[in-house]
DNA sequence: GCGTCGGCGTTAGTGCCACTAACGAAATGG
DNA sequence: CCATTTCGTTAGTGGCACTAACGCCGACGC
């Protein structure tokens, strides 16, 4: 109804890029009231869960562009969410790691954007959010290692739908 | 595994947005080979199945900015896909038509985008796919017309899983 | 010791896209 | 008429994915 073309609408590819629009601008929007940015996220949340680790690293886990990883990690220092150290076991690295004040503000985040998420996810019901959930890693795992095709499905656990 | 932490592979507003980008990136690749854009798609679809039209509804249908579509409405004008004519009935406006090379390129278009989705939605079985269209559409719908929370689930429509 | 190679952090720059601001020209409507 | 609105257009912003190149240091070979 009022919508577009037939072909537009039923498109897949097309849909997923505009249901993750929506999703990213509503996080973006959300993350900016409070001065962060999606990566400022991804970059505290790695930190926390494997412990410091030299830029590489976290641009490997976190996906982010080394050359880009310098601008975040320049904005979370100036926040002192993470402080830089030159490594002394290797004078090349930089050994990050995240502070006080950076696993306060991951917590802020973590709320934040589980009501964001859940914002995205209202017109679903929990059941229908476990699916898209298992689907979308579906996708995701099979196009960033595409070997995996075998080891079938991993389990599509059922979620909580409680975001608070 | 060896994936990044916890938090971030379980984000499904994350999730959405990898998923998205690479499917993104496989359509705009190929769509690259050809020389074409998404955009030009969008707009030699919605041509050819509402007719001519205005700019400003050619921006509402398929969602381009107007400050965009200028642009897009250039190349597709050089490649002489489309023609754009002043409005007789209104100087202001352009009339803007899809061409019969434009129609043509629209075919070959619809192919190299269904192989693409095919593709992209490869790891999922047709049941699988048919409910990533459910999900998806229920999400767009729900964030373009947001008033539509009363009615409660507006039957995610069957769509046709068989794509291949 | 010296040269090469490679990894590391950094800078600069490209290109695409979503989005805003402003403007001239033409329609609309009091 | 004059004010307002719509239409196409230009210019510009900012975020993100991605590339290229550079200086620095470490590792390895000789």
């Amino acid at each position: 109804m009022s919508e577009g073309a037939e072909r537009l609408r039923t498109l897949r590819t097309r849909l997923l890029s505009l249901a993750a629009m929506h999703s990213d601008r509503l996080v973006n929007d959300e993350l900016a009231r409070v001065d962060a940015r999606k990566w400022h996220y991804a970059v505290l949340a790695t930190l926390d869960e494997f412990g410091a680790a030299s830029q590489a690293q976290l641009s490997d886990r976190t996906r982010i562009y080394r050359s880009d990883l310098v601008a975040v990690l320049n904005e979370l220092a100036e926040r002192e969410q993470v402080e830089r150290a030159p490594d002394p076991a290797d004078k090349r690295r930089n050994l990050v790691r995240i502070t006080t004040a950076g696993r306060r503000t991951l917590r802020k985040l973590d709320k934040l954007l589980a009501a964001v998420e859940d914002e995205v996810l209202a017109p679903l019901d929990p059941t229908q959010r476990a699916d898209l959930t298992s689907l979308l890693t579906t996708l995701v795992d099979h196009h960033s290692n595409p070997k995996s095709h075998d080891s079938g499905q991993q389990e599509p656990q059922r979620q909580r739908p409680g975001s608070t």
